[in-house]
Parts: C-alpha cells; structure tokens; sequence
DNA sequence: CGCGTGACAGTTTTT
DNA sequence: CTGTCACGCG
C-alpha cells in the first residue's frame, strides 16, 4: 500500500525561469502563449516579431515540448540565425536542437534524410542561379535554339519565366503571355527548353533553388513513407515574414502542418517586397481562410523607433493608394530626419565617410550604424571612400562570394568529385581547359554518360581531340586522385587549388586578388568535416558576408552596408539611405506599372523602419541615366509631401 | 574547331 | 560596365 500525501498544486505546475509577463505587452504576451491550433500574428515593423518567435520558441521549450520538433522557417539565413541567437541567450542551448532556417535550407536537409522515398539520389549537388542559367543554356544549344532563331530570350529570362511558373502555379504559356508578351511567338520553343532542362538536371542529379521545394512538396504528397518519416518528427511550425511567401511555399506551408496544424506565422502586409521572385501578400490573409478557427493577433505598438522616424515611415504609406494594416505608434521622441542633397554621387561618398568619421569620434559604435540602398552597386563609389578612410564595413548583398566566377571554378571541380553525374560542373570546367571548346566538351560530356561506372577512367576513352588531350588527362588524374585519396576537404581544395592557378592566372589579369579570395575560401573549408555539407552551404548559405569582412586588422566593430532586401528584419541606432534619387530609387523601370511603384514604395518603408535613433536619407543630384538619357536629380518622389516639421532639409556644400 | 576581336544590348532585389 | 553574339583567322 503507498502512502499519499498532499502536494501543493502550485508546485507541480511547470517552473518557468522567464518572466514572460513582465518582459512583453499584453498583445505580444498574447501571441508568445499562444499554444495549439492556427495562428496569425500580424506585426508592423519594429512592435516586436524577433522577439514574439524567440519567446514563444523558449516557452514552449520551457514547457516540456523537445526542440527539434519545432520547426522555424524564416526567409533568409541571417534572419534565421539573429533568431536562433536571441533565443539561446533566454534559454541555453536547449534551443539549438530546433530545426530551422531557410525554407530552402530546411527541404535541402529533409530530402537529403528523406529523398530517397521519392527516388532522390541524396548526393544530388545544387545548382544557384548561375548554374541554373547554364544548365538552361546547355540544353538550348543541343536543342539548337542557340542559333537562327532571332531575339529568343536570353537565359536569364528563360530562367525566370520557369521559376515563376513553378513558384507561382502557373502555366508557362501564361507567364509568357502575361509577364513577357515580347516572346509569345516563341512560346512553345521555350516550353520545349524548360522541358528539356528538367530532364536535363534530372539526369544530371542536380536539384536548382526550386526543386528543393518542389521535390519537398512532391515527397508529403507522393510518398505516404516519406510524408509520415517527415511529419512524424514536427509538432510546432513557426513561419516568418509570411507576407514574402509564394504560392509553393505557401502550399508547402499547408502540407507540413496538415496533422496537428499548430502553424504560427507572422508578417506585415506592408513589408512585402519580393514579388519579383512571385510572392504574394495575400497568402496573410489566405491563411486565415484556409485555416479554420486561426487566432489573430495584431500589434502595432512600435519599440525600436522614435515618433519622428515613424511619421516618415506612416507617411510613406499614407502616399499609398492602397491600404495597410499597420499605423504604428511609438513612445520614443528624438530629432527629426535629415534629407541631404549632394553635388553628385562622388561627394555623397565623401559625405557619408565624413559623418561616419564623426559619429565614431562621438562615440557611435559603428556596429549600430546601416547604410542601406535599392541595389548592390549603389554602394561601390562608398566602398572605396571607406576603405581610404580606413573605416572598417561589411558588405550583405549584391554578388555573394561563392558566386564569383573563380569559385564557382573551383568549387565546380570539388562538386564533379562528390556528384560524377553533374554534367554543368563538368561542362564549365572542360570549357575552362586549354584547346576546349563547346564542340569537344559536349563530346566528351557524351563519354562520361556512356561511361558512368567508372567515371574517373574515361580518360584514355576519349578520341582524342587534337588540342585539349593534355588538359583533360591531367583533370582526370587530378580527379582520379583526389577520389582515392581520402584526403580531408581542405587538402582537397589546396590540391584543386594548385590545379586552377595556372587557369586562373591565364583568364584573369587581377590574378593575385582572386588567387586571395582562393586562400578565403579554403580556410572557409577546414569548418566542415564532409564534402557535402561544404557544398550545400556554399550554395544555400554562402558566406555572404565574407566577401569584405577580412579588412586590415582584426577590428569587431564596422558599419554594415547592405541593400535593403538584405536589411530587412534588422536594426540600427543610426540607418543612412543613400541614393534616394527619383529615377533611382524608385527606379525607372518600376515606373511604368502600378505593382512595381508599390513594391518600391514598401521597400523605401522597410528601409526607413530599420532606423531606431537617427534617420539620414541622401540623394546625389545631377545623374545622367542612361537609359532614359535625362539626368536626374530630384529626390525620390516618396520624399514629396514632407514639410519642414518633418524632416530637416540640408545642401552639402563644399568649404571655401 | 577554338579562340580572339569588335559591336551591342541589357542593366534590381534572393534562395 | 559585362555578357553575349557574329565573324574570321589559324
């Protein structure tokens, strides 16, 4: 016989080591305890949302549910790992075991434990947008596309049209008529391309930034194995930045909680701002149809930025013909923004640097400063002011590292080594051999599909080409013996390294500063213990932010440049928006439709809510634009309507 | 067939 | 400013 005995009820109840009734307000208190079932959390910018997903993540670990069935799915890797961060410094490391990232980071490591129910070969390579293009290019030329045919479109455009076709649910025909009605006569030709191209990665085992999605999609619907192995293993799903979903993610979305439709996602209709890659704001709203009985939760009230900032960031809006859901508000007072005029984009540099200069005297730390603008080239000119300034910055997008030509040579051979079957690897290093062109490449592509038991001995195979022989025996003995070496990943890439130099050093003059980038990424590399993980980070999280971070001296603090896209769900005391110039920001291109305006529109707002404390938005005067021929030099028209009381008006003039 | 040359068109934003 | 295309030489 046991005993009872009488325990306090209060006791039993679970121990939560945070005050989350004292750290939140009442709307985010809401939406953190929400804890079964749908919800939606529509949040403006700056009321909160890191920190709602962080504390709802800690209290439901807090509450007994095991990290690694809580999925977080976020739109970029930066923003999933400020999450991931600001979560481990509530609550240990308990939520590191939390699945996470990207949602194409997330179907990568899904289909490479699962692909296989779908007949996935997991040591598939992805391919990035350039790859992608050259596959495409690939297939148009042995389809013989490539010649003839006049104004067929370029591979971009062909890689566009399919993306959006796939990301969007709609017909190829249809994209082409609706989106690029210059190319109808070429409709079925393109069809026919795109055909061939899925058949052509198939072949090839390589998966493009869309299949990841699609093969996920295709392994819940097709394989009742794999919906279940992938299912099984997830009880909690966290979405943000929800308005910057498309239709597949969206759907994807759907699928992955059909089961216990425990589904929180979070956005803001007015911070949608990719719909160039087909997202769609309105799947916020879908959702709350699609989904019975969702919760939603709205907040609105502001803590990052002063009043003054947000009656810019309210007005942008207000400009608006559409409506949005958010007026935010904001307890913080502070000085109103600066709008700079400067002579031209030279001494808009110079300008920059000098305050940069002063707020660093002032005792800024340079780490709470952003300068932020449309697109990746807008901050070349400052780049070279800051580095003769000796003012240390990282770079967030524009061209990632790992997409520069060099190594994406060099990692092109490592891919060829962990995947044979790549044929677009193969393809752009054969090119690159001495005596190769298309002709004998394309022949030699042949072999190794006849061949492709024993890949790494085709060599003495091939007919002899007369010029490329050489080229090509010392590429398969290099393979050859990379494969049987057993060699660790850096020791491979220093040997494929050796191999490329003389390559490198013939197709390129800056020769010493890529041979540099080379150094960078085989250190990159002594990180990861296999060739796959290697790979598949480079391409789906490629260090980004390497690509200007080793300045002089080991210096922790520097400005953060970065476009906007780049910028959004981050924060700086001090945001500086260059080149807010009509023609370049909004650019001239997004003038001819309504759409296009709004995005930009909704994208100055992003920009202008990254700010906390200060807010200074600059604009070069006198541009000449080439493609209208005019020059330019009125602020962006999202600047109109401001009157003194909002913001401070200044011309850079130059010290007699 | 490979490769250099010159003309010319297109030019965001991300995974 | 860069990638792409057509042309013609070796």
């Amino acid at each position: 016989m046991k005993t009872l005995v009488l325990k306090k009820a209060a006791d039993l109840q679970t121990r939560y080591s945070i005050a989350y009734e004292n750290e939140l307000n009442g709307e985010q208190l809401q939406a953190v305890m929400h804890r079964e079932g749908p919800a939606l959390v529509i949040a403006g910018a700056g009321t909160g949302k890191t920190r709602i997903l962080t504390y709802r993540l800690a209290r439901l670990v807090e509450s007994g549910v095991p990290p690694e069935s809580i999925v977080l799915l976020t739109f970029t890797r930066k923003a999933a790992n400020e999450m991931m961060r600001r979560a481990s410094l509530l609550l240990d490391g308990r939520c590191e075991k939390v699945q996470g990232g990207t949602f194409h980071s997330f179907a990568h490591t899904t289909l490479r434990r699962y692909g296989a129910f779908i007949g996935l070969d997991p040591n598939y390579t992805i391919l990035d947008q350039a790859d992608a293009e050259d596959a495409i290019n690939i297939t148009r030329s042995r389809l013989h596309f490539d010649k003839s045919k006049k104004r067929f479109p370029l591979k971009n455009t062909l890689l566009s049209i399919y993306s959006m076709s796939v990301n969007c649910y709609i017909p190829v025909e249809q994209v082409i008529a609706q989106r690029y009605s210059q190319f109808v006569e070429h409709s079925e030709a393109i069809h026919t391309v795109l055909r061939e191209f899925v058949a052509f990665k198939q072949s090839s085992n390589v998966l493009d930034y869309d299949d990841l999605l699609v093969y996920l999609l295709r392994l819940l619907e097709q394989s009742e194995q794999g919906r279940e192995a992938v299912l099984n293993s997830i009880r909690y799903i966290m979405v943000d930045e929800y308005q910057d979903t498309n239709k597949l993610q969206h759907h994807l979305v759907k699928k992955l909680t059909d089961v216990h439709q425990n589904i929180m996602v979070v956005g803001d209709d007015a911070q949608s701002i990719y719909s160039f890659r087909g997202a769609e704001a309105e799947n916020i709203f879908d959702f709350e149809k699609e989904h019975k009985d969702t919760a939603v939760i709205a907040i609105s009230k502001n803590y990052r930025s002063t009043q003054e900032i947000l009656r810019i960031s309210n007005h942008t809006l207000n400009q608006s013909l559409k409506s949005y859901h958010n007026v935010l508000q904001s307890d913080k007072n502070g000085a109103k923004p600066f709008v700079v005029a400067t002579k031209n984009e030279r001494q808009q540099s110079v300008f920059i640097t000098q305050l940069l200069l002063q707020q660093r005297e002032e005792g800024v730390a340079l780490d709470e400063i952003a300068v932020l603008f449309r697109s990746g080239f807008m901050s070349f000119d400052l780049e070279i002011e800051l580095q003769k300034a000796n003012i240390p910055f990282r770079k967030y997008g524009g061209l990632r590292f790992s997409e520069t030509a060099h190594l994406k040579d060099l990692l092109a051979i490592v891919k060829i080594l962990h995947n044979p079957h790549d044929i677009i690897s193969w393809h752009r290093i054969l090119l690159l051999l001495d005596g190769v062109g298309p002709k004998s490449a394309s022949l030699i592509i042949e072999e190794i599909q006849r061949n492709s038991e024993d890949i790494y001995w085709m060599s003495p195979n091939i007919n002899k080409p007369v010029r490329g022989y050489d080229a090509i025996l010392s590429l398969c003995s290099l393979l050859l013996q990379l494969h049987s070496d057993n060699a660790n990943i850096p020791d491979i890439m220093t040997k494929v390294s050796t191999f490329y130099r003389p390559l490198l050093q013939k197709k390129y003059d800056d020769f010493a500063k890529r041979m540099k980038d080379i150094e960078t990424i085989i250190g990159i590399s002594s990180a990861y213990s296999s060739v796959a993980s290697f790979l598949s980070d480079m391409s789906l999280e490629g260090p980004s932010d390497s690509i200007n971070a080793e300045q002089e001296g080991n210096e922790h603090e520097f400005v953060t440049l970065s476009t906007i896209h780049s910028a959004k769900g981050l924060e700086w005391k001090t945001v500086f928006i260059i080149w807010a110039l009509d023609g370049r920001f909004p650019s001239t291109r997004s003038l001819e439709s309504a759409a296009a305006l709004e995005e930009e529109r909704r994208l100055f707002y992003v920009a202008v809510t990254r700010a906390k404390d200060e807010l200074v938005i600059t604009y070069p005067i006198d541009v000449f634009d080439r493609e209208s021929g005019m020059v330019l030099g009125e602020p962006s028209r999202f600047l109109q309507g401001m009157n003194e009381d909002m913001i401070e008006r200044f011309v850079v003039m130059e010290e007699q």
